[in-house]
RNA sequence: GGGGAUAUAGCUCAAUGGGAGAGCGUCCGCCUUGCACGCGGAAGGUUGCGGGUUCAACUCCCGCUAUCUCCA
């Protein structure tokens, strides 16, 4: 059976019994801080079972794309070994949200495997978690008690996905491969690391709530979470070794095979060198396609790791040129059907990676001097574990390309120490992430629910008042009502402004927040009234938005809508948008573009939105699925949320956009539309600021001002300031040369005169100079300038030089080679720096030094003479 | 989210708290039939940004930003 028959088996089976079809959500979970990726079905759906109010649904089936990489889900390091674990896999699985619970999950569970995907009865065993005798006595109908294993906690109780969410008991099933696959000991039963038994579908029963202090609580809505991994069930059914010889794999392994000319059935040692490569690359095709890019954090770094473990297998195979962006085509071509969107990226996905491969070379051809810098002068040919750990966490360098690098220079590595190491900064990396954030609660009138958001129709509304927190650092408060028209800070738009208020108390809200359970918190500060009259839990009161803050926020919204539109059209659609932020006074785009930005396409985009907003369009609001909306080629950033209706944003008849923001009703709102500058912001990831509206007059009658004024200081109309500059500039460069060269001259002049005054002196019957003088020159680089000169004018000998200016005058003291040992200038310095009330130092041949009393300079100058005096031949004989 | 590292000329990188440099590249000239090379010369710098210490900061301290990297 195809895997694609599975999918689609799976979906119909489930539909069939009631539930809704699902699409799978994007891997970047939408609104949940807490995860770095989808790493479950559930994922998506975790807030219904904690909700309050009408569902959409209560019972629903999806087949969720899943990432497991980096945060406490990772199972990277198994990945390869195993045969049955991915960074990237399917979930296949059916929920109910309050709805039925064990006894349908599991019958339906053992009917879909026996009767529709034909698994054999006699080989499916089940676990479950030993504390649950109701699962084991449903089981109890289907299987013999042998088959039938209780498993403790750590196996069989299913904690939340991130830190806190939805968790619970739950059974498992599994597929006996026979004795002879297996370890052999009389008790190997499902849960044994070894071969034999393959868990392909996991049934939880979320019953608790976990809360961030990390206690129980119970779940609003008990009901039913499963998954069933795709790429294990397909194992099972085509009845493959491991999971790779199944045909979502098999097409990136023979062209692996191709390209490397080795042979995966033929060198066995080899295997988890394929199994690494073809499991990374679907893992980056996919992150690639869900709009991450890698970088050096979060997320993207995720990409860019599996992407570096992926190329440094490859170089084991020998394969020595770039070929993970060859074997991403063969990955999107084979789930491209699925996954329409992977087709649509295909180029994208391929020169992102080639990129990366390339960027990934270059690191690995630096650290063999990496290498070899911390490993010059080891004795005891042993790398110290913490070089070798400092080697790998700092720079870079994989453990593997390490130990190759020790045995070219002859040298073994100190691995024991390096783990200790190693071990020490994942224990600090726990303990800080476990830091939550801080708001100390003031009081809570529960149920705390999901805040109702009203402020789509209108600006104002009456609420009540449901909590009340503070900050704990600031005076800020954070008030929640029940329901609110302010628009909280989502999807790059900033929090609304406003005044909530009653005859007693005022608020004055300054920005508007909202957490992942759907609270809407108002930031601000009472200006009448105090904390406790809102206390009580049936406090009405009035939210009003800041009406002219919204409609500046909405209007930049719009723009950047527009502007989206605009890019898509002068750079091609492959364009994507990064990140986004609007706020009342800009709005910024950033997007992944491949070419330069010039000034040319920036204007053509800024005329594109400005001709849109002239032409006075209708911003159409609907409400669909998700499905439809895509289906009418709306562009979807965030594959939102539980598969409820989407808003989507119809600007005239050409752009359409999922969004959750505010809008305005027509783009002629907007008025005007400049862009105020462009940037680089990374790799591929361009940056456009622009203004609208009044925002955008500012910034012309800026332009406007400043042109008046250049004009009026260079007496002349606007239209022939670039004449006028230009002329002045090659005026300007005409008389710089001139000034130089009259500096020169002055300085060589004022050099000449002062080493004409030199004065001689003998030491051990060779000939010295010493020229001095006071000079008062602006630039003190001159002042420097005119002691080389005065040094190379007298030959061997010391030289002198003070510059006054500001009230306090700086010394500059040269002395030859000839000379050094007997007059080291940092000496000299030290000496006459303090008659001018100042201090310095320098080398023995040159010294700079300061003070607040120029007049005594000739007294410092005398000092010298002293000193050479004393030490000259004449004062001996 | 936490730790480490880096930021100097177009590029690759030097520079004990005391005068900002090298190699490559660019430009000009010479040599050469021509090219590669070679020779001579020149241009090119807010030492990432902002504070502080100091007579004096590329250098030391604090903060920020960007990039790299490890861990979560």
């Amino acid at each position: 059976m195809k895997s694609s028959e599975i999918r689609k088996l799976y979906l119909d089976y489930f539909a069939s019994k009631g539930h809704t079809i699902v699409p799978g959500s994007g891997l970047v979970p939408f609104d949940d801080p807490t995860l770095l990726f989808t790493s479950a079905g559930m994922v998506q759906f975790k807030k219904l079972w904690a909700m309050g109010g009408k569902l959409p649904y209560s019972r629903a089936a999806t087949c969720q794309k899943c990432i497991r990489a980096g945060g406490k889900d990772s199972d990277i390091d198994k990945i390869g070994i195993t045969g049955r674990h991915h960074t990237f896999f399917e979930m296949l699985g059916n929920f109910s949200f309050g709805d039925y619970f064990k006894k349908e999950a599991v019958e339906w569970a053992y009917e879909f495997s026996v009767q529709h995907l034909k698994v054999r009865e006699k080989l499916i065993w089940v676990s479950y978690y030993e504390k649950d005798a109701e699962a084991k006595d449903i089981w109890k109908k289907f299987l013999p008690d042998k088959r039938i294993i209780p498993l403790p906690a750590k196996d069989n109780f299913w904690g939340p996905a991130g830190d806190t969410g939805p968790c619970g008991p739950c059974t498992e099933l599994y597929v006996d491969f026979g004795e002879e696959k297996g370890c052999g000991k009389k008790d190997c039963m499902p849960g044994c690391e070894c071969g034999r038994f393959l868990e392909f579908w996991n049934l939880v029963f979320p019953q608790y709530d976990k809360q961030k202090d990390g206690s129980l609580a119970d779940l609003k809505r008990r009901g039913v979470d499963t998954g069933m991994g795709l790429e294990r069930i397909t194992r099972i059914l085509q009845k493959t070794p491991s999971n790779y010889e199944t045909d979502l794999f098999a097409p990136i392994i023979k062209e692996i095979e191709k390209i490397s000319g080795c042979g995966y059935e033929k060198e066995p040692d080899k295997k988890p060198l394929f199994r690494i490569t073809a499991d990374h690359i679907r893992a980056a095709v996919f992150l690639i396609d869900g709009n991450i890019l890698p970088s050096n954090e979060g997320r993207g770094y995720v990409l860019r790791r599996i992407l570096r473990r992926a190329g440094m297998t490859g170089s084991n195979l020998g394969v020595q040129e770039p070929f993970l962006c060859l074997l991403s085509e063969t990955a999107v071509n084979i789930m491209q059907d699925v996954y329409p969107s992977l087709k649509e990226h295909k180029e994208l996905i391929k020169r992102v990676i080639l990129e990366e491969e390339e960027k990934y070379r270059s690191l690995l051809s630096s650290a063999g001097k990496n290498f070899n810098d911390f490993t010059a002068g080891i004795k005891n040919n042993v790398v110290p574990g913490e070089t070798a750990f400092k080697l790998y966490d700092t720079y870079g360098i994989p453990k593997d390309l390490l130990e190759d690098l020790a045995l070219d220079s002859g040298l073994a590595v100190d691995w024991e120490e390096f783990d200790k190491l190693l071990e020490k900064q994942k224990k600090l990396s726990r303990f800080s992430t476990s830091i939550g954030f801080k708001k100390k609660t003031l009081f809570e009138n529960p149920p705390l629910s999901e805040t109702l958001f009203t402020g789509y129709k209108t600006t104002e509304g009456e609420g009540i008042v449901k909590a009340l927190y503070s900050g704990d650092k600031d005076e800020k408060l954070y008030l929640v009502l029940d329901k609110t028209p302010f628009y909280p800070e989502k999807g790059g738009q900033a929090g609304d402004r406003g005044i909530i208020e009653n005859g007693e108390i005022k608020f004055s809200v300054s920005d508007t927040q909202i957490d992942e359970k759907g609270l809407i918190y108002h930031l601000g500060k009472l200006t009448e009234g105090k904390p406790a009259q809102l206390e009580g839990g049936e406090v009405r009161i009035n939210a009003s938005v800041d009406a002219e803050y919204r409609k500046q926020v909405s209007i930049n919204h719009t723009s950047t809508h527009l502007l989206h539109y605009a890019l898509r059209e002068v750079f091609g659609k492959e364009i994507r948008q990064a990140g986004s932020s609007v706020s009342n006074e800009r709005l910024r785009f950033d997007f992944v573009c491949f070419s330069q930005l010039n000034s040319e396409d920036i204007r053509k985009a800024e005329d594109i939105v400005q001709e849109k907003i002239f032409e006075d369009s209708p911003v159409a609001v609907e409400e669909m699925s998700l499905d439809e909306a895509v289906e009418r080629g709306a562009i979807a950033l965030f594959m939102e949320k539980y598969g409820e209706k989407v808003r989507i944003i119809r600007t005239g008849g050409y752009h359409t956009e999922v969004c959750g923001g505010t809008h305005m009703s027509r783009t002629g709102e907007a008025a005007l539309f400049r862009i105020t500058g462009f940037s680089s912001i990374g790799q591929n990831l361009k940056r456009i600021e622009a203004v609208t509206y009044k925002e955008a007059l500012k910034f012309l009658n800026g332009y406007r001002a400043v042109v008046e004024d250049i004009a009026r200081k260079l007496d002349t109309d606007a239209g022939k300031i670039p004449e006028r500059v230009d002329k002045m500039l090659s005026e300007n460069e005409r008389k710089s040369k001139l000034i130089e060269k009259y500096e020169n001259r002055l300085a060589a002049e004022t050099a000449g005169e002062i080493a004409a005054g030199k004065e001689s002196f003998k030491i051990n019957g060779d000939t010295f100079y010493f020229a001095g003088g006071l000079v008062k020159i602006e630039n003190n680089e001159a002042a420097s300038m005119i002691s080389d000169d005065v040094s190379s004018k007298i030959g061997e000998g010391i030289v002198f030089i003070g510059n006054e200016a500001d009230g306090r005058v700086s010394l500059i003291l040269k002395v030859s080679k000839g000379c050094k040992d007997k007059f080291p200038a940092v000496k000299l310095m030290k000496e006459i720096s303090a008659i001018v009330e100042g201090q310095g130092g320098g080398s023995p041949v040159f010294a700079r030094g300061s003070g607040k009393n120029p007049g005594n300079f000739g007294k410092a100058a005398d000092k010298i003479r002293q000193i050479i005096q004393e030490e000259s031949d004449d004062e001996k004989q």
